[in-house]
DNA sequence: TATATTATTGGAACCGTTTCCATTTTATGA
DNA sequence: TCATAAAATGGAAACGGTTCCAATAATATA
C-alpha cells in the first residue's frame, strides 16, 4: 500500500505538498498538482483512514443502536439515513447485543460500549431499550448521541420522536366515527413511554366518546407477530363480542388479522382491524390495513441530521415536528 | 481523552509496560499490573482505535454491502452475523448506494468503493446487484471478499448460496404431489442466477410429471410486494383457470394472496399458493403460508465465518451445504 | 559467593497522515 | 533592475498506539 510519502517521492514534491493536493487547501500550483495526481493514479495510492482520523481525531464513523424493537426494519430507513452520511463520508457502524442477552445480563450496554470504544464520532439510540437514567448518564460523558422514537424531557433537543399520543387518539376516534362501540386492543409494550402514550391516546378517544373498554379486551403484547397473533386468539376467547381491533402496530394487526380469520370470522365483515406504523406490509395484508401513517424515515433522517450537526458542528436544518396520518385502507368497516 | 504515556507517568512505569498489560501479552509483575490498572481506572482510559489500527493495519472492521435486494432485512439475520463477529470485536459498517442510483449510475459502485476507502478488512457481497465479471475484477485486487446468496465458479469458496434449483424442484414438486395440474408462478427477478434456478427447478419439477405450464401463466415479477399483487390480478385476469401458484418468495406470496382475496377468491380452497424463504411473515399470512426454508442465517453466518478466516487468519468452522425443507402450513390444499 | 538464567522493565522507532512554520520561488510595482 | 509582497513548497513535529531490543532486577545453579 503506497503512502503519502511514495507519492511525494515519485511526483519529486515535498509530503505537504501532496498533502495539500489531498485536502484541496493551500496552495499548489498547477504543473505540481498534475505531477502529483499522476503520482497517486500511478501508485494507486488511497490515504489511511486510520492515520487520519489519529490526527483529526474523528472515526467518520457514528453508531446506530438498538434497532430491535422493530424486529424487521426497513432497508429504505437505513438508506436515508446513509444518504444523508454518505454526503460527508460518514459511516453506519451497527450494534445490537440482544442476542446473547440471556448469557450476559450486561450484552446490550456491553454492544453499545463497544461503539464508544470503537470510538464512533457520535451514536444514534434507536427505541426505547435503555432506561432514561441509563441514557442520561452516558449522555453526560458522551454527548453525541441523539434518541430515535424516544424521548426524554431533559435533553429533549437530541430526541425524535412522535406524538403518539396523538396517533393513538386518531386511530381509536376513527374505530368511534366508524360506528364501533364493542373495540378491543392489542398494546405493544406498556412499560415503555412510546408503547404507554398510544395506548393512552386511544383510551382517551373512547372515552371523550363516553365509549367504554373492558379490562377484559386489553391484551397486553409486545409488537411481535406472534403476540399478535396469540392476543387475538386470547380476546377471541372472552365471551364479550367486539367488532373492531386496534392493535399497537402492523405486525401485530396483520397476524391478528391471521388469527381471526384462522377462526372462520372475517375481517373486516365480522371484525374492524386497525394498525399503527404504516409499513410496507399494510398494503398487501388479506384485507389491507387500515392504519396510521408514522413518517419515520423523515424522523430518521432528522435524527441523522442532529447528530451530524453534533458531531462535526455543521448546521443542517432540522424538524422535530412529524405529523401523523391516517390511511384508510379496508379492514375497518362502517357498522351499526 | 488520557494516553498510554499518561497513564505510564501516573502508574510510574513505562509506556511499554502499559502497552503490555493492554494487550495481555508479555511479562508483567503482579505489583505493576495492579498500578497500571488503578491508572486505566482513574484517568478512565480507553486505547484509541485508530492508533491501534494505524500500527496493527487492521481495521477490526468489515463491511456488509448490497443489502438492497431483499427490501426488508431480517434483523436477526443481522444480529447472528454481529455475533460471530463480536466474538473477535469486529464492527459491522453497512452501505448501499441504491438510493440515489437515478442520479449517479456508478452510485451503486461508488458505495462498495467507499467500503474500501473506508479500509474495510473485508466485505460481504450480500446478492446479485454486480456483475460477476465486476466482482471478480474487485476480488483481485482486493481478495477479503464473500459472495452471500451469490455464486461465480471461479471463486466458489468464497461464495454461499442455496440449491435454489433444488428449491425450486421441491415446490413444484409439492404442487404437484397434492394433485395440482393448472399451476401459475410470479417469478423473482430471472436475471438472476439465483432467480432463474428456483425458476428452472420449478418448470423441471412439473416437467418430470408431464404437466405443462401455459407462458400466460408466468408472471416475471422482482420479489416485491408491489409485483407479488400486480401479478396475481394480471394471471387472474388471463382466462386460464389455475389452482395454484408458485411466488419467487414470501413476500410476494403474500401480496398474491391479499391481490387473489380481493378478487373474492379464497385461498388456499379456490387457488393454493406456495411461498419461499420462510420469512417471519409466512406464519401469519391468512391464511398461513406453506413455503420452503432457506435457512438463511446459517449461511450468513458461514459466510462472516469465512471472511473472518480469510481477514484474520483463523481457521473457523464453515459449512457449504444448506439444505432446504418445506414448510406445509394451509395456503396449499389438496386438490383433485 | 559468583555466575548463569530468566523475568521484568523502559523507551526509541515506527505506523501514515495533518499542521505549521521557515524557506524558496514567483509575481508585482516603482 | 531591485525591493517587496504573495504564492508555493518542504519537512519536522505531533497524533497514540505497538514492537523490539537493550538494560536491569530477580532467581536459580554450582
Amino acid at each position: 500500500m503506497a503512502t503519502i510519502r511514495d507519492v511525494a517521492k515519485l511526483a519529486g514534491v515535498g509530503i505537504g505538498t501532496v498533502s495539500r493536493v489531498l485536502s484541496g487547501k493551500g496552495a499548489v500550483s498547477s504543473k505540481t498538482l498534475l505531477k502529483v495526481n499522476q503520482a497517486m493514479e500511478d501508485l494507486n495510492f488511497t490515504p489511511s483512514s486510520a492515520a487520519r482520523s489519529l490526527v483529526s481525531k474523528k472515526m467518520n464513523t457514528i453508531g446506530i443502536w438498538g434497532t430491535e424493537t422493530s424486529g424487521e426494519i426497513n432497508r429504505r430507513t437505513l438508506r436515508e439515513m446513509e444518504d444523508e452520511l454518505k454526503e460527508f463520508e460518514i459511516h453506519l457502524i451497527f450494534a445490537d447485543g440482544e442476542l446473547n442477552s440471556k448469557l450476559n445480563p450486561n450484552a446490550s450496554r456491553d454492544s453499545f460500549d463497544s461503539l464508544i470504544n470503537k470510538g464512533c464520532d457520535g451514536i444514534i439510540i434507536w427505541g426505547t431499550d435503555l432506561p432514561p437514567l441509563e441514557i442520561l448518564q452516558i449522555e453526560n460523558e458522551f454527548p453525541n448521541i441523539v434518541l430515535l422514537n424516544n424521548q426524554i424531557d431533559l435533553i429533549d433537543d437530541k430526541c425524535f420522536y412522535f406524538d403518539h399520543y396523538q396517533a393513538g387518539y386518531v386511530c381509536g376516534q376513527h374505530l368511534i366515527d366508524k360506528g364501533h362501540i364493542n373495540i378491543a386492543c392489542i398494546t405493544g409494550w406498556l412499560d415503555t413511554d412510546d408503547g404507554n402514550q398510544r395506548h393512552q391516546g386511544f383510551l382517551d378517544a373512547l372515552n371523550s366518546n363516553n365509549v367504554n373498554i373492558s379490562e377484559k379486551l386489553i391484551f397486553e403484547g409486545d409488537y411481535t407477530y406472534r403476540k399478535g397473533y396469540e392476543g387475538a386468539l386470547v380476546l377471541l376467547k372472552q365471551d364479550l363480542p367486539f367488532t373492531a381491533l386496534f392493535c399497537g402496530n402492523d405486525q401485530s394487526a396483520m397476524s391478528a388479522i391471521a388469527a381471526i380469520s384462522s377462526k372462520g370470522f372475517n375481517v373486516p365483515n365480522d371484525i374492524s382491524v386497525i394498525g399503527y406504523d404504516d409499513m410496507n406490509i399494510a398494503s398487501y395484508t388479506s384485507p389491507p390495513l387500515t392504519t396510521v401513517r408514522i413518517p419515520f424515515n423523515r424522523m430518521a433522517v432528522s435524527a441523522t441530521r442532529r447528530l451530524l450537526n453534533l458531531c462535526y458542528e455543521l448546521e443542517l436544518e432540522i424538524n422535530y415536528d412529524f405529523p401523523v396520518q391516517l390511511i384508510e385502507r379496508q379492514s375497518v368497516k362502517n357498522v351499526g
